[in-house]
DNA sequence: GCATATTATATTGTTGACAATATTATTGGC
DNA sequence: GCCAATAATATTGTCAACAATATAATATGC
């Protein structure tokens, strides 16, 4: 079982896929409009607009739909069209329960699989610098850093098969993770959590920081579920 | 927090959407070759035999297909065509990590989600009978009762989401399932995990239930770390 | 006979046209 | 003016023909 060493890290989490099929850039760019809410949940989308507006035939608007749909990300009526999926509260509180263990599997096994030094550029990342950025409430910094980590974990853990499932998951609670942000407390409590959770993994100490990361996903919920009638 | 008595759990466990448009119909059909074996991995599926098979367009079987890959049931190459996808080791280890953490998570909130009396039907499935069934290598009546038992705990749960995931792991996992029954000793530990599972379940339990569901998971991922030559 | 080039075949990829269905607009009755 | 029935439009669903690519078969040079 060898372990990976530190990697340099990039600075910002572009699209993972600039080339490749129709289908595929399709996919992609509709799945980013999705995950910003530039295409709010309710949003009807019409074959035909997409397929004029990229200039790809509708057979292949058609196929990225299906994809789409396959994720969780859109929904299909037939005959009728297709909706941008709307999530109840329901939904998001069965995503919370899987993101804690799946996530702190992730925790975990990224702990097993690297050497201290490997959290070295993380742990910097969540530093003073960042502490501040959140305390004047600069969420794009933060949220950035979020990624960071969620990215270095995911390679740690070097499972193809969480991978998928997290970045699945990952799509369909986006934008709700954004508006939490925004709940007064709740950046600056899940910035210590990661500080918490790195200090842990550095430590090597996998037990603790998948225990750490259940924690966050945890809270994380319980401030949903408080604020849910501001965040819905 | 509402929970739900005990309801009749049919006997067998037929395809679950007997209706449905073809391009669905298609995809119930080829998931159930495939997982049954009747199409192991790496065979080459045509597009135009199954649609001549079936009296549908190619255009319908195209779906499927695509369904499938998402699913990650077969795999695509571009302008070559579609195989059943071949797992490998590292798959399967990492399957079961996930399957651990994800079906502990079913126990727990199942348990959760239920009064004792629930899980009578279930206890009294993994009596006697089938422990004689077992001691006798009668396999598919342990694989019956296997999914009887997931079966109730995944309606107990009540997260669609959840469900969403195992459906997607049980296909992927279903034939390395059935193999691992034939290694002398793992099935007899198998049903006598499930008996303490149901217990604790029924007991209210609901940490005891999902530490006793890892464990299993976990014992059956080092069985196939032993017999892993044999089994692949 | 063997390796390479070339043709023929089979298979997947893509498209535009048409059918089926739903949505909107129009008409007619009261 | 309001409601129902009907026609017009728009949108999705399906298909069969064609293009692009890969595989198999044949021919060619040495």
């Amino acid at each position: 079982m060898t372990k990976r060493n530190v990697t340099k890290l990039t600075t910002v989490a572009s699209n993972p896929k600039p080339t490749g099929s129709d289908t595929d850039r399709l996919v992609d760019e509709l799945r980013r409009r999705i995950v910003t809410n530039e295409m709010p949940p309710g949003s009807r989308i019409r074959e035909n607009e997409l397929a004029e507006e990229f200039g790809v035939s509708r057979s292949r608007v058609r196929d990225a739909f299906g994809i789409l749909e396959e994720r969780g990300l859109i929904e299909r009526i037939p005959n009728k069209g297709a909706v941008v999926m709307r999530l109840e509260a329901d939904s998001f509180l069965e995503l919370f329960d899987v993101r804690e263990v799946l996530e702190g599997l992730m925790v975990r096994l990224a702990t097993q699989n690297t050497e201290p030094e490997y959290w070295n550029d993380l742990i910097e990342l969540f530093g003073d610098d960042l502490e501040k950025a959140v305390s004047e409430n600069d969420f794009n910094a933060y949220m950035a850093a979020i990624a960071q980590f969620r990215k270095g974990c995911i390679e740690a853990a070097g499972s193809d098969t969480l991978r998928g499932l997290l970045d699945d998951i990952y799509d369909r609670v986006l934008s709700m993770t954004r508006r939490l942000m925004l709940v007064p407390g709740r950046a600056s409590e899940g910035f210590r959590q990661h500080q918490g959770i790195l200090q842990a993994m550095k430590e090597g100490d996998a037990e603790k920081a998948e225990g750490l990361k259940r924690d966050n996903i945890r809270s994380a919920r319980q401030w949903f579920l408080k604020y849910n009638d501001f965040l819905l």
